[in-house]
DNA sequence: TCCTTTGTACTGACCAGTCAGTTCAAATAG
DNA sequence: CTATTTGAACTGACTGGTCAGTACAAAGGA
């Protein structure tokens, strides 16, 4: 009995189950985000972590807590990643390193990529709330590179934050999976180089 | 046994299976849309359907086999909207009203957007071959408005159609998906407003 | 007559979650 | 220093339920 309510700082003295929780994380990522949340066993996800089943539910407690704590952890890392690429001084550079942030980002962690795309947009879902905050979190950050773009006068009069934030991240989130997935054979500069000729239509005739 | 293998035009004598096949896929929309393929009972799909579930797979042969059905279905709709809105004889002219077109489709069926969006890039999955077909015949369209827009000299010097193809196929998806999802709200012509001037940015000073 | 649908019952695989028991390092005691 | 205890971490066999797919007799419809 008695799990260690992974309230906040559970991290004990042995910090064994750090490395299992990253263990479990690395091996759940691969797995779900290939196939989907639904289409994973717990008993595979344990297997690639080279643990027992009885591991996940002692330190999750279930699949979807264990999924949930994926998606939060690695939205973190990215919203982590593209806060510190937001901060540039120059709208039009932030805007751009943000956007190199992003595809490096999931290029790095195309499974992560593929968990988002697959449960974002889901209605009714088991992590409904928790998807909500995540995306608030980053559309808040593009917003706020949108913004100072805005308030410089380098972005066409009737473009709204809000949607070209959303906008912003689907073709960030597309561009990466489509590349991956059928494209493979591109090279990240490539790639980057395209999506940011794109955006310096919309937003910024600045840099060169 | 014998269930009438789907091969090519099965469209029989009777209609009454087109029928049965209609309220199927209807059924199986709503559900799948929702709740993602693998989240979804061929029972409960059945019932949705008012239908027995024997009827399921004389008509389909399996699940896999209906869903597949249903994202044909689904893209042979959308792309012969587009293909009809795209056929505009001013390039800008015809972006935008497939931009309009495509972002009326998501409104229309906002689950088909959802099953879309969710089974597209997963790697492995059991519709990798149906899907990579279907994004090919959007992504051709897309390009196709794309070229001529090049062509007439309005897409700004290093965009690459293809990349600005999956660009633009992310960005409606997404941003029709974002409206359903978290901003209902917003009324039709406000988000496709900002769609379209967002596009206007990269690719068309032209119309007004 | 033949195609299609129904309804019910069934099978066999698969799977989330449980739980009694094991391991072991560190704390406590003698 | 050695023996004992504690408890967090982990294990894996097991359970109860779910679900895709099958079977088939009877009925409805063109």
């Amino acid at each position: 009995m008695s799990v260690p309510r992974g309230g906040r700082t559970g991290a004990s003295r042995s910090g064994r189950t750090e490395a299992t929780k990253q263990k479990l994380f690395d091996a759940a990522l691969r797995l779900v985000g290939e196939r989907g949340a639904a289409g994973v066993t717990v008993d595979e996800i344990a297997a690639e972590a080279g643990v027992a089943k009885g591991t996940v539910y002692y330190n999750f407690g279930s699949k979807d807590a264990l999924v949930e704590a994926l998606l939060r952890h690695g939205v973190d890392l990215l919203s982590e990643r593209l806060r510190r690429a937001s901060a540039l001084t120059d709208p039009s550079a932030a805007l751009e390193a943000t956007v190199d942030e992003a595809l490096g980002f999931f290029a790095e962690y195309p499974s992560f990529a593929q968990l988002l795309v697959s449960e974002m947009w889901r209605t009714p879902g088991a992590w409904r709330e928790t998807l909500e905050l995540l995306r608030d979190d980053i559309a808040l950050i593009l917003r706020g590179v949108l913004d100072r773009l805005a308030e410089s006068g380098r972005l066409p009069a009737g473009v709204q934050p809000a949607t070209a934030a959303a906008a912003l991240f689907g073709t960030l989130l597309v561009v990466a999976l489509d590349w991956h997935v059928f494209h493979p054979e591109r090279t990240k500069e490539d790639v980057r180089e395209s999506v940011i000729v794109l955006i310096r239509g919309v937003a910024g005739q600045s840099g060169r």
